[in-house]
RNA sequence: GGAGAGGUGGCAGAGUGGUCGAAUGCGCGUGCUUGGAAAGCACGUGUAGGCGCAAGCCUACCGGGGGUUCGAAUCCCUCCCUCUCCGCCA
């Protein structure tokens, strides 16, 4: 959510930021209903403190009087007044906070100008893609790989985008996993295990909702979501809370299975491991101080960046632009890999700073110590990394000509073997 | 799932229709005191919104939502959560 007192006194910035992001808006629909709210809102507090007034003399006056009687009998009028008009403000409030939650949040500066994810620039390129196996094949083309990898019993137990993983297809999810916790942990962010359902308090506090709202599985009893990704209940650990400056940045690394129904987007790449309803995915989370969150973004982007070169694939990093930066973030950098059977780069990390527009929404804030003023924190997240994106770049570089798949040194210890096997 | 008891400020804990944003204690802050500390004493100590240049004023919030009433922390309905016992179960 946008500050409120940001598109009051300056909606033409917000306008024209928007604009940045190619979304429509209603922005005098949403000052219009702002306005309203605010008229509204000084006429019932004006009703209320007459009320709170005669409350105060009636308390002294005797129960039965003449003159207690006549002042129920004027407060009456009032009190029909109150209702009525409360009525009227609680719609127009609701009305105006639904706005707002469906204002994207403003790109920041530095976010490129593009419509297109074409548009989007390319900040740096890493790794030879030339350097890969010369046996690369589309990691669905290698032979057996269904033995592995069993797309057509996941569809049989669930439906399409659950496959199995068995034998050292399981082994491998496992490996990277454990590689990326690991790894996280080493960079500073504390492991947690977090909830992989939450409720719609929580889904609207991160912009999954109303935003989303139909890319997630929704329970039909309680009403919970599958977390499309741990950014959710993650984010959610400080909703409500307010930190102590000294405690920040808190970083945090968590791996869950994520969720996505992926509607709409049939028939896209959907192949293999390159898109599926059920991924395993570590995400790394922060939580700032806002004067630093640029540095911080800077930082998360280095810190997914290195489990990529560790694994020796070969990456960009896209920095996206107002187009293709999503409703949530102000800025956003991609990680992708380099598939040399398929011959594409694959999204595996999505590094972004969401300044506050996440915490005014979940209420995280902070007590600056100098002046104990509460501020909102600024939050981060990013992959690090998602699996089977990943799974498929290794399987694609690193197929020998036997038909193994090499695995990358840093990876061994985990794996418990040099080479993955289809047999 | 069944039965019961509860949810009040940072914490503990009063308050069962009116002067209650809420006693008291603890904690915390500032000051006095002291060689320094403790104790003691004094004062202060929630969040949010609106209006205002400001000082400040007003309003809301006693788990959430709704209702009764001139007036609700207090009465009624409903949902959520916690605890105890029983049942079931990794």
């Amino acid at each position: 959510m946008l500050d409120p007192k940001l598109i009051r006194e300056t909606p033409d910035l917000v306008r024209a930021a928007i604009a940045k992001k190619h979304l429509t808006v209603d922005l005098d629909g949403v000052l219009a209903l702002d306005t309203a709210w605010r008229n509204q809102l000084q006429e019932v507090e004006q009703l209320r403190s007459k009320q709170k007034a005669a409350n105060t003399d009636m308390a002294k006056l005797p129960k039965g009087s003449p003159e207690f009687i006549a002042k129920v009998q004027e407060m009456k009028a009032v009190s029909a007044q109150v209702k009525e008009r409360e009525v009227q403000l609680k719609d127009t409030e609701d009305k105006w906070k639904q706005a707002m939650l469906a204002l994207p949040n403003l790109p920041h500066a530095s976010v490129p100008e593009g419509a297109t994810p074409e548009q989007n620039v390319v900040y740096s390129t890493n790794g030879d893609v030339n350097a890969v196996s010369p046996a690369a094949k589309p990691h669905f083309d290698i032979p057996d790989f269904e033995k592995l990898f069993d797309f057509a019993r996941g569809t049989k137990v669930t439906g399409a985008g659950f496959p199995f993983y068995v034998g050292d297809g399981a082994r491998i999810v496992r490996a990277l996993l454990q590689f990326f916790l690991d790894e996280d942990t080493k960079a500073g962010y504390v492991e947690v295990n977090p909830p992989i359902f939450v409720n719609a308090a929580s889904a609207t506090a991160t912009g999954q909702l109303p935003d989303k709202e139909g890319q997630m599985y929704e329970t039909t009893e309680e009403h919970f979501y599958a977390v499309p990704t741990a950014e959710v209940p993650l984010t959610n650990f400080f909703r409500d809370e307010i930190l102590d400056e000294s405690a920040l940045p808190v970083y945090r690394c968590a791996y869950t299975p994520c969720f996505r129904r992926e509607a709409g987007s049939y028939g896209k790449d959907v192949r293999g491991l390159n898109r599926l309803h059920q991924f395993d995915k570590v995400e790394l989370l922060k939580w700032v101080h806002p004067a630093t969150s640029y540095d911080e973004l800077d930082k998360l982007r280095n810190d997914a960046e290195r489990l990529l070169q560790k694994l020796e694939l070969p990456y960009r990093v896209l920095l996206m632009c107002g187009g293709d930066i999503g409703f949530s973030q102000a800025k956003k950098f991609d990680l992708e890999v380099w598939a040399a059977g398929q011959k594409r780069w694959l999204e595996v990390s999505s590094c972004s700073n969401f300044e506050s527009f996440q915490a005014r929404r979940a209420q995280i804030r902070y007590r600056v110590k100098e002046t104990g003023k509460i501020e909102l924190v600024h939050t981060l997240n990013g992959s690090g990394l998602a699996i089977p994106r990943v799974l498929a770049a290794l399987l694609e570089n690193n197929l020998q000509a036997d038909g193994r798949v090499k695995i990358p040194a840093a990876l061994v210890p985990y794996f418990g073997k040099e080479f993955l096997s289809f047999q």
